[in-house]
DNA sequence: TCAAATTTTGAATGATCATTCAAGTTTTTG
DNA sequence: CAAAAACTTGAATGATCATTCAAAATTTGA
């Protein structure tokens, strides 16, 4: 138990590190040392813990993964309705401990990178194809099955894109605000619907 | 004048052979040597032509955003309502020859990658400017003032999160119906209106 | 407390790459 | 056509890094 406690704490550290310092250097360019060196430790430390850069970098991932589906998760069990659930994938998607510039930016170059890692594309892909079916199931619910996808595709767009301005942005976020804008969107999405 | 031909061909090799290139390995990883390879050239001629690496990618992103205020311009001065205006911004965005997976995908590696290079955060903060202002513009016309950023930051999400979504498709783009989905877009926002 | 297990790290290793350079080839020009 | 200018490239250079390793430090467990 101890044991294992020691190892979860580094990795949350390094991982906590290696957020800071890609959003500060940029994932092309981040060596292990200035992870490291944010972490307070060695670069050979993060080895031992993670194999490699390409395992750490996984690891990263899969926490910020694990985040987004938590909140998720807990919003959409709380709502009753359709237009609830959507509701919630956006609240989740915007929620104040997930929408914040660094962790934006970071979710921007792991989208730009996925393509060109096996495990990164791995994981992209199922975390698509998960908010993509959750879309559909509450759209197909609203919706002539005719202008789902079409609303899918505005929906979407809209959420990746606030997000990609988001991880731009110079000053600080409000999240409250932009969850108040994504509740209109689906709003204008569902009520008049976009024809395909 | 023959001088300057030579020059100008072998700048376009190179920058197609890069967005090629970039497209086939990533930003993050690609290689001089790989894309004189795809050039049918050495990297040293590369270093000849534009003195580095990221003088080349520089001239890459200058060539794209060349591409796209062309677009852009063509369109806007045939237009003659504000909403006219607003459709042919976002036809531009999507125009044939700019709305194909290779082309979104480096867009967003350049997105990604601007921030960490001097030369890129230029060029990307100036046409962001010149997006946000030309939105502006138009919605001012169309909307009270207290709605018109509140408009404005949906539509451009909604742009560059099509792109975003684009630069992740695995089959081929349909520029005319993203054009569409886009007016729809448009007419939703303007006509009802997003409340700030 | 003390031996075994775990963790840490400085230094070594080896691979990768952008860039430079010198020696060529081709093109231009007068 | 010949000298000059422009272009090309293989090989050399040097810098940067991830990863490994061996030795030391710390923690664990009996």
């Amino acid at each position: 138990m101890a044991r294992k406690r020691i190892r979860d704490i580094r990795n949350e550290e390094f991982i906590e590190a290696t957020i800071v310092t890609v959003h500060k250097r940029g994932y092309a360019s981040v060596t292990m040392a200035e992870i490291a060196r944010e972490a307070g430790s060695s670069a050979a430390s993060i080895s031992y813990y993670f194999g490699s850069k390409e395992g750490l970098m996984e690891a990263t991932m899969r926490h910020l993964l694990r985040k987004l589906r938590t909140a998720m998760v807990a919003g959409y069990d709380r709502a009753q309705t359709p237009k609830e659930r959507l509701y919630a994938v956006m609240d989740a998607n915007f929620a104040d401990s997930l929408f914040s510039v660094p962790q934006c930016n970071i979710w921007m170059q792991f989208w730009a990178n996925a393509p060109y890692s096996t495990t990164l594309a791995r994981l992209h892909r199922i975390n698509r194809a998960r908010v993509r079916s959750h879309f559909l199931a509450e759209l197909g619910q609203l919706l002539p099955a005719a202008q789902v996808e079409t609303a899918r595709q505005a929906l979407q767009s809209y959420m990746d894109g606030v997000w990609l301005q988001a991880a731009q942005s110079e000053g600080p976020l409000n999240a409250e605000a932009a969850r108040r804008a994504a509740h209109q969107v689906v709003d204008l999405v569902t009520s008049s619907g976009i024809e395909p």
